[in-house]
DNA sequence: CCTGATTTTGACAATCATTCTCAACAAGTT
DNA sequence: AACTTGTTGAGAATGATTGTCAAAATCAGG
């Protein structure tokens, strides 16, 4: 039996752009890098960006958040990481990737004495990184 | 000078109204909070019900999370409590609060190791819970 | 209890992020 | 090139949340 119920996706020019955009491992959201990208010339749709952003954080390619504010964040994920968590600056975005290994066994933990099945956990971190609290920003 | 900027909030019939429907103390967006209210036979309005959750948000009376669809969920808290986290339910949002102490340090730690000021943390486990399992739901 | 100053309410419009629709278009195949 | 089918983009639609503003209610004070 064939389990890959998808074909890969067709590489046109938006996805490109999209792909290469995406090497700045920011976290930023749909809009904001839909942004990003016309103020570098691309034409590209705002629907096109948020169907592109979903796709890969559904393949796992792209890590995604969801803010405060409700907004959901995306960010390239480094190729073949399984869980991980992130650090990130409240005002620029630019985040480092943490890791808790610590937590994984506790959350499972928690769960069990709870009676909890299917346990999933989200941990963010948000700061003020070095480079915004200089220049007096966040 | 004077930092009490804001009056105590004046206890009219939809404040009391909502006060009461959050002794259920279960996550709820503002939209079923008043559902649940309209339900139980009160008139009170959609707008109301966000200002009263998001002025008691701010009060720290209650918690807010938001979910991963984008909601933001409320629940009432333990008179006093300063800072915790939850084991909630994806299916019916039944939960629990949960004490990670060793996490506070931890968060402050990650932060001074990449010179990140200010941190914040969020924690959010979810689960099944007992119930919702056994009824086969989620 | 009556009155007035000030808050609060609620119906509805407005906003914001995100998703949907669908005709035009481009990728990859033969 | 011709075809099949996935992809795009403009704009409409949706869903949560916030803003607007006149009418109603609270909490003084007399």
């Amino acid at each position: 039996m064939n389990t890959d119920t998808s074909p890969r996706p067709r590489m046109t020019r938006q996805r490109r752009e999209i792909l290469d955009a995406l090497d700045t491992r920011d976290f930023r959201s749909a809009q904001s890098w839909h942004e990003h990208l016309r103020a570098d010339g691309s034409t590209v749709g705002l629907a096109t960006v948020y169907r592109a952003l979903q796709a890969l954080a559904d393949t796992g390619d792209v890590d995604a958040v969801v803010s405060e504010s409700g907004e959901t964040l995306y960010r390239r994920c480094e190729a073949g990481e399984e869980h991980h968590h992130h650090l990130r600056c409240r005002s620029c975005g630019k985040a480092v990737e943490i890791d808790v290994p610590e937590f994984e066994d506790f959350a499972h933990r928690i769960g069990d004495a709870h009676g909890y099945g299917d346990i999933r956990h989200t941990i963010e971190l948000t700061g003020i990184c070095p480079e915004c609290a200089a220049a007096g920003r966040g």
